[in-house]
RNA sequence: GCAGAUGUGGCGGAACUGGCAGACGCACAGGACUUAAAAUCCUGCGGUUGAAUAAACCGUGCCGGUUCGAUUCCGGCCAUCUGCACCA
């Protein structure tokens, strides 16, 4: 047969089309089963090998599942707001719109092409006003149940570009597009008290089937630590708090530290009798980012703030204060105590600022580095120097040091969070318009909800404002409008949501995708219970799906959705590397474009190269002579049906490893070892090579698991054999008594070497298995003494000689 | 700095709960077919010693431990990649 990919493969991607095989039905009979891969973000460079990869691999899943007889929803649609757009069109002065129009079209078509089973029928687009409509109504709800508020906090801000940047952008302090020194500039934002969620989003967890290294990804991102809040005296009045995990070395405290970015310098700042300098050190923090300003080796700047001492509220002993950048402003109280024998980084700060050690716990020499809790806790270390606790094991001491402080009232036992509130503000134009007006009477009133959406209006120039805010502040009319309170004159805000807010609940209108009433209806969310399968990139465990399983609970909270995690599997995907080992990037010109490859090669090929090419969860870089390999395969399978002959059903010799392969393949598409359930169908297809001819059920049965991965081909052989669409059949069972040899090969070892194999009957005695042995190494065992002999029945047998 | 992951032939990778390391594929080499090429088929392919399809030894980043037996478990290192809150 003549190979012509492209033919073949648009035929049955019209089928598809024409036959709406893949539309799931919202109340079907059928066990529903929710498949979601991210949408993606429909940038001007095109669909990426990447896509295809994990695309590729949940299309595999939602095929077989359909042939098992599930309702699968595997829906697709477009995450299309946000920078990269805007920045587009400020160059381009096009209209972000049209860009995205444009660039959705052309991800759609790439997608058809390679035969993903998308239900298209749900597909929206999260600037679509019908989408975001929603969006902002939820905003709306967060804000009427205090979730949303106001603040002012630092951000990044290039003052040529007059633009807020990520730290991304302002990399190495500089502004990325144009190379000018990035300040700090305070503006106002708004927030969604996302911390109030930090235990909940922590013992929801539970109740998902995350991958391990997803949970801990968001364990460590939530921060949870447990410690003890400290209210400290200051010398003639006033006080602070310092939140520690280590109570237990209060008596070794030498001096405090405060965030320079923090509040409290500001208050202190009147009593500061070297002003000159702690606001130079103020001004030099504020040019780094808060990653630069943890790096260790880098922890140990500072300075004193002179003329304030702070007391020690366990021995009233007088401490100085000291700036340092290490401490966080954001972080726990922007305070922390420092006890430089058993904190390394308080050591150093000790060192390079000549300040007093106090060692507090015995059990090791204190003077070249600190004594830290991983070293001391459990070890039974006794605390020594610490007034009545003296003598106290450590662990004995924390509790006891807590509760007096407790009683005093003067500490509290307090969680703390890494996790921060979420910055919902962003000043640019490509996002959805927060539905907030200002009133100089009234203050901060919510949009009336029927007035959604509020649309974001035309616009001919994208740049920001002088002062960094959105280009909407320059819309007069647009900005300009009436109380919703009092009727007066008021304006908008100009801000738009993250880019995070459309996708923190896309998977919801996934299961409603056109209702009018509701941003979905609690029927269909109850049908389709939650979304089974998630796949996505590693680089969102943290952020976008905590998100989402944010706005998830806060709506579940409110009785909108009916579970507080509506996502249960969530596993990610290993990027596709450059040929060269280095991520895909125009500049190092190592970028493959899945369009050439579909020309050249078809989509069959890539898809299944795709699968082959490593382990689903991890890198791999890309190879084009590997790709070859996977076009041969398909042209052996092509090939095999010349071999189809006259007899019906399994062959004797052929049915172990039919039984086999059929396992192997179902339990590999659900466990995401796409690439051996690949290699076991090339070992199918190896096994009917040999022989002389193959019956049609062989054949048949050999497209239909290769289906899932490369379903254009399969479908165009099985057609010529006269069989119904694999996509209408159903998936081949196995019978496990078949899948099991009867006679197997065990190897035998000397001392753990192995020397030979022996053919055992399964599960025969050991005392068979053992005079087999013996025969077959016979004259190895001359002349030595046998010590002990180990047999694991059916694995292996092992002899200890001397 | 904090956090997560990874390290196995020339290359991508496989090895289920500790049991024959290198499945499957690529690359390479030799052969068959062909006027020739492509395609296809056959054979070989971790390293060292060896004439050898004999045999032996070494070998899963490094050092050490547990075990009859370790790619797998434990302790300690080293290296690489990824994320870190306005990129998506």
């Amino acid at each position: 047969m003549e190979y012509n990919h492209k033919e073949i493969e648009k035929k049955w991607q019209n089928y598809w089309d024409e036959k709406q095989t893949f539309k799931a039905v919202t109340g079907d009979k059928k066990e529903p089963y929710y498949i979601l891969v991210e949408f993606p973000y429909p940038s001007g460079a095109g669909l990426h090998v990447g896509h295809v990869r994990s695309y590729t691999a949940q299309d595999a899943l939602a095929r077989m599942k359909r042939m098992q007889g599930y309702n699968v929803l595997y829906p697709m649609g477009w995450d299309a707001f946000g920078a990269p757009a805007e920045q587009y069109a400020i160059k381009n002065h096009i209209h972000p719109k049209d860009a995205v129009k444009e660039n959705i079209h052309t991800f759609k078509g790439q997608m058809k092409d390679l035969g993903f089973s998308f239900d298209w029928s749900r597909e929206f687009s999260t600037t679509d006003p019908e989408y975001y409509k929603w969006t902002q109504w939820q905003f709306l709800q967060f804000y009427k149940h205090g979730m949303a508020y106001k603040d002012t906090i630092p951000v990044n801000w290039c003052p040529t570009c007059k633009s807020v940047l990520s730290n991304e952008d302002a990399a190495g302090g500089v502004c990325e597009r144009c190379g000018t020194e990035v300040v700090q500039k305070e503006k106002s934002q708004w927030m969604l008290r996302m911390s109030d969620y930090s235990e909940d989003l922590l013992k929801g967890l539970d109740d998902t089937n995350f991958a391990e290294r997803v949970k801990l990804g968001q364990i460590n991102w939530i921060g949870k630590s447990t410690g003890v809040e400290l209210d400290v005296e200051i010398v003639g009045g006033g006080k602070f708090s310092i939140f520690t995990t280590c109570i237990e070395t209060i008596y070794g405290i030498t001096f405090f530290v405060i965030a320079p970015d923090g509040k409290l310098i500001k208050e202190l700042m009147p009593r500061v009798k070297n002003k000159e300098e702690v606001n130079n050190y103020i001004n030099e923090t504020a040019k780094k980012s808060s990653m630069d300003r943890t790096e260790l080796n880098k922890g140990k700047t500072g300075c004193k703030v002179e003329g304030v001492m702070a007391i020690n509220p366990v021995n009233g002993m007088e401490v100085p204060i000291f700036l340092g950048d290490f401490v966080l402003g954001d972080y726990g109280t922007g305070a922390v105590m420092a006890v430089p024998s058993h904190d390394q980084r308080d050591f150093e700060y000790a060192v390079e600022h000549n300040l007093e050690m106090i060692q507090v716990i015995d059990g090791r020499d204190t003077s070249t580095s600190a004594f830290e809790k991983h070293d001391y806790l459990g070890k039974g270390c006794r605390l020594i120097n610490s007034g009545e606790f003296t003598g106290l094991t450590v662990e004995e001491a924390k509790d006891a040091i807590t509760e007096k402080l407790v009683s005093k009232g003067i500490a509290r036992r307090v969680n703390n969070y890494k996790m921060r509130d979420w910055i919902f503000s962003r000043q640019r134009f490509w996002g959805e318009p927060i539905p907030m007006i200002y009133c100089e009477k009234c203050g901060w009133q919510p949009m009336d909800e029927k007035d959604l959406p509020l649309l974001l209006p035309d616009v001919a120039e994208y740049e920001p404002t002088e002062d960094g805010e959105s280009p909407l502040a320059n819309i007069t009319d647009w900005v300009n409008t009436t109380c919703p309170h009092c009727k007066g004159p008021a304006k908008r805000e100009t801000d738009t949501m993250p880019n995070w807010a459309g996708s923190s609940w896309y998977f919801l209108r996934f299961m409603d995708a056109h209702n009018d009433k509701e941003f979905a209806s609690m029927d269909a969310m109850k049908y389709w219970n939650r979304v089974d399968w998630y796949n996505g990139g590693m680089e969102h465990t943290a952020r976008h799906l905590l998100y989402a399983r944010f706005w998830v609970q806060f709506l579940y909270n409110i009785g909108l959705v009916p579970k507080k995690e509506m996502i249960w599997t969530r596993v990610s995907h290993g990027m596709v590397l450059g040929s060269n080992n280095e991520k895909m990037s125009k500049s190092k010109g190592n970028v493959i474009n899945p369009d050439d490859i579909v020309k050249e090669f078809g989509a069959d090929t890539l898809r299944i190269y795709e699968m082959f090419m490593g382990d689903y969860t991890q890198d791999a870089p890309w190879s084009t002579d590997s790709l070859r390999g996977c076009k041969r395969f398909i042209d052996k399978v092509i090939r095999l049906k010349d071999k189809v002959g006259a007899g019906e059903g399994y062959s004797k010799k052929l049915e172990p490893i039919i039984h086999k392969t059929i396992k192997k393949v179902e339990n590999d598409l659900s466990t995401m070892a796409y690439n051996t359930a690949v290699s076991s169908l090339m070992i199918l297809a190896n096994n009917f090579d040999d022989e002389k001819s193959i019956t049609k059920d062989e054949y048949h049965l050999l497209l239909t698991l290769l289906n899932p991965i490369a379903p254009h081909i399969t479908e165009e052989l099985n057609e010529s054999l006269g069989f119904k669409p694999i996509c209408e059949s159903a998936w081949p069972k196995y019978d496990e008594s078949k899948t099991i040899d009867s006679e197997i090969e065990i190897p035998v070892q000397l001392n753990g070497k192995v020397k030979a194999t022996v053919k055992i009957a399964l599960d025969s005695e050991e005392s068979v298995v053992k005079e087999k042995v013996h025969s077959e190494v016979a004259n190895l065992l001359e002349g030595k003494t046998i010590i002990k002999e180990i047999y694991v029945k059916n694995k292996i047998y092992n002899i200890v000689v001397k």
